[in-house]
DNA sequence: GGTTGGGCGCTGGTCCGACCTCATCGTCAG
DNA sequence: CTGACGATGAGGTCGGACCAGCGCCCAACC
């Protein structure tokens, strides 16, 4: 080939699997694959695309991890109904949840930690406190609908933030904060439960009004059923029923 | 095969695949391969697990999707260093040597990490936990007369100690240990005032009983009026290092 | 005729062993 | 001392074989 180095758009190259990877999104997203019809077996597919079939299974593989395909034995492999589910959040939660009790313990520090915070923010709130937890209200209405993941995370951050800020204690808020960080991607996935904007919602908006009204007790307890709500949907979502490593959750889409 | 059909158990047995994920993510969760580490080499697994390379691959490539570990072609495969529970401790240090002059702010928090704990103790405790935390409370006595106040210092964080980990939150209770040790300087202090010891023996006696009657409640107020009374002792002794919070809370839900 | 069983063909699952590409490191010439 | 270079060993790709589920169709049977 003398080629005489033209292709230089593309320095590291991407591997051939990347390249079958990114051929099927782009056939599935283009609805050369509709949602819920068969994609061609995996040798048929090896041989169209020049690239060994340990290759292509490894691209389809990873397809299906990502929730965009479904794989059945003896079957087919299938585009799955629901589109663009392009996130491994929900292995991540069942593999998190379920094998290490430390996610669980940050879960719970910072339930006892932002309920002493809300009633802290009942005492001390000020008015640019409130204010600044109101805003992320609207913000989260506004990602609710339709669900703009991102934007959701964003506001419910904000919330929790102002919250922190609205204790008056630094220590406190910086902790709160760190510990949020690291539940980054559980706060994440948690947003996938059904109906958890809407909740998220209701809930923000009693622990506002509890900080709002100076009634600690209510404060605290309106944290307390918010977070321990969340972290119900989060323990459904990661299946807790099986403590070993039995088969594969057996999902539908 | 003429088994009769008495072996009816694991129909449905978890694919290969599926059993090299769950072994690599063992392995990773529990500390044989830390995070940093290099994992041994696709020949090596397939050869010790007994599958082939190529399924071994698969496991791996799903791991890497999954943000487990990262692959480094013509190097190895590492597992990928993340927040875990070993850099938690790390964390909580560093943060409290931040704020180690705000000895207002760390000791409300204490007191609402603190009470919080004593709820969960009085879930959760064992036996053991109220043996060792029984113990401590013989050790005060013997050091309260004559006043021993290095001996005070030792049961004192000794008893804090028993009651954290009787919350059977590691994190919990190592978070707790490390406020508690940037609080030295004042828990030395503290035994200055008059009647320190006796105080501290009834305070630790009643949180000991509560959490032993297994009433959360009760625990948690035990605990609060514990702190709550070393703490204005404090202020009484006049605590040097006070800081920029607006003012102490005067009251809790 | 309707039901049932089994064979057949297709699909994904697993295995093997060879070769390629890439990153690192020790060695050796300069 | 330094830089080029090959040895080494890691992941990446290949293809071709066989195993294991699943659906379908047809033949045998009630």
């Amino acid at each position: 080939m003398a080629d005489a180095g033209v292709e230089l758009t593309s320095l590291r190259s991407p591997s051939v699997r990347e390249r079958v990877l990114a051929q099927l999104r782009r056939l599935i997203e283009d609805g050369t694959f509709p949602p819920g019809s068969r994609l061609p077996g995996e040798r048929e597919l090896s041989d169209q695309m020049q690239v060994s079939r340990g290759t292509v299974r490894e691209a389809v593989q990873l397809l299906s991890a990502l929730g965009v395909v479904k794989i059945r034995h003896g079957h087919g492999t299938f585009v799955r109904r629901r589109p663009g589910a392009e996130d491994v959040r929900q292995e991540w939660v069942d593999w998190t949840v379920r094998h290490s009790g430390h996610v669980r313990e940050l879960l719970e520090i910072r339930r006892g930690l932002e309920s002493f915070a809300a009633e802290l923010a009942a005492h001390r709130r000020e008015d640019r406190d409130l204010a600044a937890m109101e805003e992320t209200l609207d913000a989260t209405a506004a990602a609710a609908e339709p669900v703009d993941v991102p934007a959701l995370v964003q506001s419910d951050v904000g919330f929790h933030h102002a919250l922190y800020e609205a204790t008056g204690n630094r220590a406190l808020a910086e902790l709160l904060d760190a510990i949020g960080q690291r539940l980054t991607r559980e706060r994440a996935t948690a947003w996938d439960f059904a109906g958890r904007p809407q909740r998220s919602l209701e809930q923000h908006r009693a622990i506002l009004d509890a900080i709002a009204a100076g009634t600690p007790a209510q404060a605290r307890d309106a944290v307390i059923a918010h977070l321990r709500s969340v972290e119900s949907e989060l323990a459904q979502l990661g299946d807790p029923t099986s403590t070993d490593v039995p088969h594969p959750s057996r999902e539908e889409g």
